[in-house]
DNA sequence: CGTTGTACAATTGTCGGACAATGAATGGCG
DNA sequence: CGCCATTCATTGTCCGACAATTGTACAACG
């Protein structure tokens, strides 16, 4: 009665060939995944919802504990589950930043060139500024003149300074209110954050820097939604003249650009 | 000897109190993780490398290799590890339809709303169609006029039509060459399909449909960057205003509009 | 020589049972 | 009523085991 699990029935006459595309043996853990997953995905488990206990879940799916819970690791993984604060699973909804890193550790495992990131950044930016100004509320407003006021403080603070403009940058993607855009543009950003970061202090922009955030901001503030896309896409073609006046190549793939690709993902370990 | 793993040294004096906010005791399997995980992305294991058995794995780590299994499914599900032809665990860089698929089904899950894929659609599909304009291959030329050419030949088949419509813009992001906008639009082509499938056929836009494609593909073998830029604007603006002109509403979301959007996702089960 | 078939070894998927640690629940005690 | 100890449930981990599958080595065959 231990038949290490028949999904598809009796195939006497193995497929040899090609042309035969792996039929779908399903592992009995994967076969608990896709089942929870489409549960969650459709609707029957929401988000909140407890889980039953591992023995219990063994129990009615008719495997052993062991099994189950690789199943489970897949779930949690994809973020469809964590463990609640009574240790209970419990359904959820896969956190963003979850998404965000791995797409960021899947391009560089892809060998993403900065060509690419650039071209991205150069539109998303500006399409997020004018967002921005359509949607942003009065709330993160006040984060951005905050931002601001921070960074115009922190003066030559070089570290003070990358972090703000990244935090900057942040706060406007997230007061276009869109989260598409939002996953698409933070790998992007994480990615360039080693590069911001060499760059910036080398180059005297500081105050370009302000004023461009400050155009931006009020731009924001005013709902003017062309005049803040406009200043984005000077601002960022601004840093990109100072990243390739400094001679690097934009063509260069990120693991041997010198940067530390692999320093700003995973921001929660 | 079977200590629950102890990774932080002796801590005699249990934290009885808050402002010691809970240190990371990580359960060993997602130990394995991340240091597997880390090696993968340093380098020091690279996509092809066979990683050893789980039983010699098990015993380098000194842990039970029901413990080892567990996070050998993380790195699984994370796409790092695949089991290759032989069975043996072989290292991997994740591939973006996994990725696409689950930033689709997040985007569900968070209840996306029309107006946030429209906004970013219109954004992106341009964009690529001018980066394809500048990057196209040949090749991808080739596909993009085979395309064209089965649709006009499809007639009214609506279904033909609709695949051949997606197939196309499909080919239009590969040729811009750039995968972090790929990426990024994959998950909306994704999550519109279904919308697409309701209104095209309800509409007598096919002509326009063809029209629209072939003014892209000229520009793009043009390499006229603003002119298939331009057509896909209008082309994507076209679609809103059909879906719109059928009484839709853009700031529904997904889970309410009727539309199954879980279909499209899972491409490969 | 290449192909086919077979026996053997290695490896994975699965199982059952077990226990320590940890948090939750409960009930007694001041 | 609030605080503390005990009980209990549940998870993380371990052990040992086995069927099924697959790789490999080698023999038989054309």
């Amino acid at each position: 009665m231990k038949s290490t699990l028949t999904i598809n029935s009796a195939n006497s006459t193995p497929p040899s060939k090609g042309m035969f595309g792996k039929l779908p043996v399903a592992p009995a853990y994967r076969v608990v995944f896709d089942t929870i997953e489409k549960l969650v995905m459709t609707g029957k488990l929401k988000p909140g919802d407890i889980l039953p206990t591992e023995t219990e879940l063994a129990e009615r799916f008719d495997i052993n504990r062991s099994t189950l819970r690789e199943g489970i690791r897949l779930l949690e993984q994809n973020g469809l589950v964590v463990r609640g604060a009574a240790k209970r699973l419990t359904v959820s909804v896969p956190h963003i930043v979850d998404l965000t890193s791995r797409i960021s550790n899947a391009l560089i495992l892809h060998d993403v060139t900065f060509r690419e990131l650039w071209e991205t950044y150069i539109i998303l930016e500006p399409a997020l500024a004018k967002l921005a100004a359509e949607n942003a509320t009065e709330e993160i407003i006040k984060k951005l003149e905050d931002n601001l006021e921070s960074m115009i403080a922190c003066g030559e603070d070089a570290d003070c300074f990358n972090k703000l403009d990244y935090e900057f940058h942040d706060l406007v993607a997230e007061a276009a209110c869109n989260r598409p855009m939002l996953i698409a543009r933070q790998p992007i950003s994480i990615l360039m954050m080693p590069a911001a970061h060499a760059i910036l202090p080398r180059l005297n922009t500081y105050d370009r820097v302000i004023v461009a955030h400050r155009k931006i901001l009020d731009a924001i503030r005013a709902h003017d939604q062309s005049e803040a896309s406009e200043w984005m896409h000077k601002h960022t073609t601004d840093f990109k003249r100072g990243y390739e006046s400094l001679g690097f190549d934009a063509g260069e793939h990120l693991v041997n650009s010198g940067f530390d690709a692999t320093a700003g993902i995973k921001p929660q370990a």
